[in-house]
DNA sequence: CGCTACCGTGACGTCGAGGTAAAGTATGTG
DNA sequence: CACATACTTTACCTCGACGTCACGGTAGCG
């Protein structure tokens, strides 16, 4: 709970991420905390929680860890106000334009199956009434059982 | 091709299912083929095709195998004439009540999650916008590289 | 010093999906 | 009938992204 830099229980509390997953994402090359204790601690700052936050988000873009980790770095580059030649640039911009498309296309995906589920949901929802209508129908002598699925079911 | 039965080669292009998932979905005991040929081939009716139809769906909803499984079990009960204590009934309304909540939240979540990804691609297009920006400003005097920016951006 | 809560590594398991190989089957043609 | 070749079978392997378990080290407090 230093000023400067947290541990991993820390960051897992503030991304929602498994530590497991933490430390599986540093194995391959996403975030590697800043710092380290003397003990071999990793020391996280609020930059990496926030890369951390990031990754997160790219998550349902059905990313895999490996384009997510070339996003990061192209990012980086480009964010670095260092010198780069015009090609360099232009062949970071093209990454980044590949990866938007993936994008875009993958949110048309997640839009799609968002119907579909909805539509499965609607069904269930649809099984249930109809079958509690004819359970209603068979069973009037079984006032108990009926009370029962009204409790369950409100 | 006979009029009632199709192999696994059909069912597959029908459903968009590779086969391997086919026999995988088959293994976990999701679909089992309605026949088979002498020859051990599996030949299905369009009833399992639309069986592996609706797993297809209940996909983005994020159900384990072992979840679709027993939802069909259940809903297949359910659709049976055959005799049912009253217990029974309740049992499985419950269970098909469990799951109709996990849809449910799995669908707030999906809708989450689109917002998210969609929210990123936009990050990933301002991005692009910008440092295209920056790059015009950099480079008046490289017009060959605008234009392929252009061409590929269009 | 010892306590407890937290953290480290490493090996292995899981889950869903799919690849590959070697062998068998269905079917049409000469 | 023999043969080709297209499709299937099973058994096993790979992969990504973690989860789990065992076991030992560390931080920090009284």
């Amino acid at each position: 709970m230093s000023s400067e830099h947290m541990q991993i229980g820390e960051v897992g509390a503030r991304t929602e991420l498994a530590l497991r997953t933490i430390r599986h994402y540093e194995a391959t090359g996403l975030v590697a905390p800043s710092a380290c204790s003397q003990g071999g601690f990793r020391l996280y700052t609020r930059e990496d929680v926030a890369r951390l936050k990031a990754i997160r988000r790219m998550q349902p873009l059905d990313f895999t860890l490996e384009q997510m980790r070339d996003l990061l770095a192209v990012t980086d580059r480009l964010d670095s106000d260092e010198e780069m030649t015009a090609y360099e640039r232009q062949s970071l911009l093209r990454r980044v334009r590949e990866y938007e498309e993936h994008a875009v296309w993958q949110v048309e995906k997640l839009r799609a199956q968002l119907a579909e589920a909805e539509e499965f949901a609607q069904t269930l929802r649809k099984r249930l009434s109809r079958d509690r209508d004819r359970d209603r129908d068979r069973g009037r002598d079984r006032n108990r059982d009926r009370d029962r699925d009204r409790a369950t079911t409100s």
